[in-house]
DNA sequence: TTTCATCTTGCAACAGAGTTGCGAATATAG
DNA sequence: CTATATTCGCAACTCTGTTGCAAGATGAAA
């Protein structure tokens, strides 16, 4: 894996970021960087490299943000936090210290998880 | 809102069925019966009249099961229930009793929860 | 520093999911 | 049965993401 410009750049923009961000919004941050199918390029190289990870938002809209809180950067490492989708200003962020709680019927075996709760975010109630 | 051959064919479908069904799912199993437009049309419909709800599964796929447990049909009712997504079969299931517990930051107002759990299903593990 | 295999990029073309406008068909209230 | 609002089919379109390929850039090794 090379480091090039298109990559650390929206890399950067990523971590500095307090939200998780599209594709839409890192095209429209890094205007003229690159093409757009590098920035999805660089996106799916970022999440295999374990840097960043991808969120699906309730509406669908594909996020990705940093993987603060993670030691390991291996690109097989859980995410199990849950996320927080404003209604109002459409900000998703990890709510990296919160854990839930839940019993499954036996015979299902988890491997992921993917938590999302919508409503409003401190900053729009 | 009025009762046609394809929106009664349709829930009948999704209320028969034990997974949630994606549109082209119900494109292929209604083959013929209507437009793939109509499809899209009487899903929105059927949403909105709260007999069935939208579930957006973690690949990002869209995916509509019945309200089965849900005495309350109207459009706002909340469905606060896990659903659980088979990586091997593919199949997107309402765990209906499982009700998670969590404890979010203060200042944060909840009114929509989005929760799916990956792995293998009973049938495939 | 130069070489060279390998990775990355831009461009163009494509694919799939979902939406919209509009005229024709049809369900249902009266 | 008639009138009218709803629903439907079709065609065209948007949006998001993917793929093939030739050209360009990276960095390890010579
Ligand atoms: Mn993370
Ligand atoms: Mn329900
Ligand atoms: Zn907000
Ligand atoms: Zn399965």
């Amino acid at each position: 894996m090379r480091n090039t410009n298109a990559k650390s750049e929206i890399q950067n923009l990523i971590a500095e970021s307090t939200v998780a961000l599209s594709h839409t919004e890192i095209q429209a941050a890094t205007k003229g960087l690159c093409d757009r199918v590098t920035i999805y390029r660089v996106l799916d190289r970022l999440v295999d490299e374990g840097q960043v990870h991808k969120i699906i938002n309730v509406d669908g809209v594909v996020k990705y943000a940093n993987c603060h809180s993670c030691t390991d950067h291996t690109h097989t490492h859980a995410h199990a936090h849950i996320h927080f989708s404003c209604q109002k200003c459409k900000s998703v962020t990890c709510l990296t210290d919160v854990e839930p709680i839940f019993k499954l019927p036996k015979k299902y075996k988890v491997s992921e998880m993917n938590f999302t709760l919508s409503g409003l975010c401190p900053q729009c109630s």
